[in-house]
DNA sequence: TCAAAAGTGTTATAGGTACACCCATGT
DNA sequence: ACATGGGTGTACCTATAACACTTTTGA
């Protein structure tokens, strides 16, 4: 059976046949980890903070940061573990997309995986490659290299997950300044979501959301009319996700 | 430390404070399994598949029908195989909702599920208990008993996918004859989304949907106006999913 | 002829789309 | 004055909601 080949069991007594007397430990001999596709947005531009692999299997390639699941650890503490380990970013959480778990998904053994993601401003980044990784670099979502294990996938999946969760949940805080401009505010989904809005119709729909409060400042220093500035606030955005609430662009 | 004293991985030499000198056998040391949340449909009420369990942990307890993952057996897999195991159903294609990862979501060691759920006929099941269940019956969603482990967190999400999963995937063909009429299908929208709709703005809608076709045939022996019949097409429906259809109830 | 559910039509309103146009600022 | 992006208004069109009404059957 191709499966066999592609895995080591053989510290355990299992045979493939006789599934129902596999032993409770041969159960106890797999592994997780967590996969992270850590988004960045700047300047009407996305992007995906990968790593290149430096130990086997698959050294020199780029692939997601992730690691093993440690033994005392959540699910999430480890999500939030990688992101930390490669960024100076603190609080930001990172959202389960789907458990991949293919046989031989994995050449070293039976490793499921569990992806998350989130979404930062790509200046907050300090690349520092861990012990694990030779090399840390922020890639546009449109010019992706051959990916690790089956991370290609991984990554399609969360881009669309990203696309779900964005017009929902404020994710996008963290990558807009305190004080932002509708302007700012606008390409940010456009970049996201990958389509256009008209100005107009776009700032209807914002004015009609009280989460978003127009302050009594404005831009300086720019060559054209001061743009308004806006601020999220988080508690009257409570309110409306509890009642659902969605952008219905 | 709290979790300490629920997790039994005494066979590891493991200290918990030197995580980063864990010996790569101890990752070896987790199982996975997947824990299916069974929806049932019949006459306008939204049921649930539960086991009760047979052997410890939460003996006597009522809980979602779940296993562990076999070493040789895909995520996907692996909960097909629990919903053969109680039904006698094949080809009921069952989704994936979220990973569970709490450290201490199982007495006897690490073990992170993967939570899958299907939607099938309520009459199409034979509960018949298997060797790891006592027994085995629909609950109605009104009515759920205390469950075992963190189940009732994991019905809790399931519920809310189903809705959100039933509005875009034909999912619901399994609960419907093969020739329904638009007021069981109607019914049936209702019950799982939990609210009402006016019948005549139901049916425009429908009428715009090329997916639903109308035959030829009609109800017969009924007391009242007999309603013309309607078939699902997936070869329609197909394209339009490619658009990214769903419906906007 | 009545009950029951099928099926259609009407209207008022809300919301979306596609524009055009004016405004404030720095150079 | 003009380039640049900020900001507003309007007119058209479509979708939605609420409702009343007609139709077809079995008893």
């Amino acid at each position: 059976m191709a499966l066999r080949n592609s895995l080591d069991l053989s510290k355990t007594s299992v045979e493939k046949d006789d599934i129902y007397s596999i032993p409770i430990d041969a159960f106890f001999k797999s592994a997780f980890s967590v996969d992270c596709v850590i988004f960045g947005y700047h300047e009407k531009e996305l992007k995906v903070l990968l790593i290149q692999r430096g130990t086997d299997p698959f050294e020199d390639f780029w692939a997601l940061p992730g690691d093993l699941v440690y033994p005392y650890e959540d699910l999430d503490a480890a999500a939030a573990r990688v992101l930390n380990d490669l960024t100076t970013l603190h609080e930001i959480p990172m959202r389960q997309v789907h458990a991949f778990g293919k046989v031989d998904r994995h050449p070293l053994g039976r490793v499921i995986t569990v992806a998350y993601l989130a979404l930062v401003e790509v200046q907050d980044i300090a690349p520092l490659a861990s012990n694990w990784a030779k090399d840390a670099k922020w890639h546009s979502i449109k010019r992706i290299p051959k990916l690790a294990f089956d991370h290609k996938q991984i990554l399609q999946d969360c881009h669309k997950a990203l696309k779900e969760i964005i017009v929902s949940e404020p994710i996008w805080t963290t990558v807009l300044p305190k004080k932002f401009t509708l302007t700012q505010f606008q390409e940010m989904f456009e970049t996201i979501l990958q389509r256009e809005f008209d100005k107009g119709n776009f700032r209807k729909k914002i004015n009609g959301v009280k989460f978003l409060k127009q302050l009594d400042e404005a831009q300086t220093n720019v060559r054209h009319r001061p743009s308004a500035l806006f601020k999220f606030d988080p508690k009257i955005f409570k309110a409306y996700k509890e009642k659902g609430f969605v952008f219905e662009f």
